[in-house]
DNA sequence: ACTTTTAATGACTAATAAGTCATAATATAA
DNA sequence: TTATATTATGACTTATTAGTCATTAAAAGT
């Protein structure tokens, strides 16, 4: 008897039509209005699926997330250094609708960037991938790859925020393409050097 | 016959209220009323003094920046690869209220992150900022303290982004003081390895 | 065709806080 | 003391949009 409408499907929709809206106009200037108009749907079944802004735009910041952590944090060890660089050049090269949804994800989490518990998460998924690094530099010290003296706990921090603050640079200040990858390749270079055995 | 007062003191008065109110409860959560309750002033005083909430903010940042402005940028340059890594450095080991000012800065204009308008002063502060070290690595190269194979530009800029994401987890996640200076010096190791001459 | 359950609609409400302005207060000089 | 230019006040207005809900539409089974 009922009508049966695929709510995932229906998500998705809303979800790319929302998320579109927001790389072109930016979060706050982006209604919800809008966004149901963009749907092709009403306002009120904008609500049936996402019952605030707040969450759709949590939806879609999760999806980013996710994705960012399966690729900073893959299953494997590195073996050599070489291996890790390689690695770290991949999360440098963040694909170009990651890039821009940096901005994005300030414009609509700015006002709770002051509040330690919104930030937790987004501090223990750095301490994380933090981690992650950590456990290759012992791996790699083991193997002799790099220098035996190194600090893996808080090197592997530091690293994280040095290449999150590249990353960071490339979405807010859009830094072309062409400069990006010569810079990329420095940041490698350094990271080897300062690395490597002395 | 006019009554007369100092307003270059009041304008302070109200900028510290402000301040101290957007450290304390967020820039969102601080209304225009409660830095008026704070300076001990009337709501319409307030708005004599600063025209809007957007100018109030705006004027504590242009503070901030100034001052960082001086702090990485100083006259003189760099004629050893040391004298450098001092340098950056002391840039890492901001003090305590710049890093607490940076999620309200995120706060406050992260509906504007995503404006090139907006974002275009600060990316010339930061493509200054590398200029700036561009030109320190072109003496230290004439001096033979760093290896000539570098990329000045992209390096310096790539260098740049470093310490900022570096700056910016500290101010993000509060990452304690005791962990933060190993994390600088295990930079700084980096950066000196990274740049010496093979 | 009819019933029932679920889904869709969009005009309306609510809430918040920035910003205004008519009025009052104050300091200075004559 | 009084006149006057300047400064201070805070109740009120305004603007914006997120979010609601009574009503309507649609699909599926009998």
């Amino acid at each position: 008897m009922p009508k049966i409408v695929d709510k995932e499907l229906m998500k998705k929709s809303i979800i790319n039509a929302a998320l579109q809206s927001f790389l072109k106009y930016g979060f706050n200037k982006t209604t919800m209005d809008q966004i149901a108009k963009e749907t092709n749907i009403a306002k009120g079944t904008l609500y049936l699926y996402f019952k605030s802004k707040d969450v759709l735009i949590s939806s879609i910041t999760e999806l980013h997330f996710k994705k960012l952590t399966n690729d900073l944090i893959p299953i494997e060890y590195c073996q050599t250094l070489e291996q890790l660089l390689e690695y770290i050049k991949n999360a440098l090269l963040i694909n170009e609708e990651d890039s821009k949804f940096i901005p994005i994800f300030f414009e609509a989490f700015g006002s709770k960037l002051s509040s330690d518990v919104f930030m937790k998460d987004y501090k223990n998924l750095f301490d994380k991938i933090g981690y992650f690094y950590e456990q290759n530099f012992k791996i790699l010290i083991l193997n002799n790859q790099v220098k035996p003296t190194l600090n893996t706990e808080t090197f592997a921090r530091v690293l994280v925020s040095m290449i999150d603050g590249i990353i960071l640079h490339k979405g807010f200040f859009k830094i072309e393409e062409r400069k990006y990858s010569i810079m990329v390749e420095d940041a490698i270079d350094v990271f080897r050097l300062g690395l490597s055995k002395v």
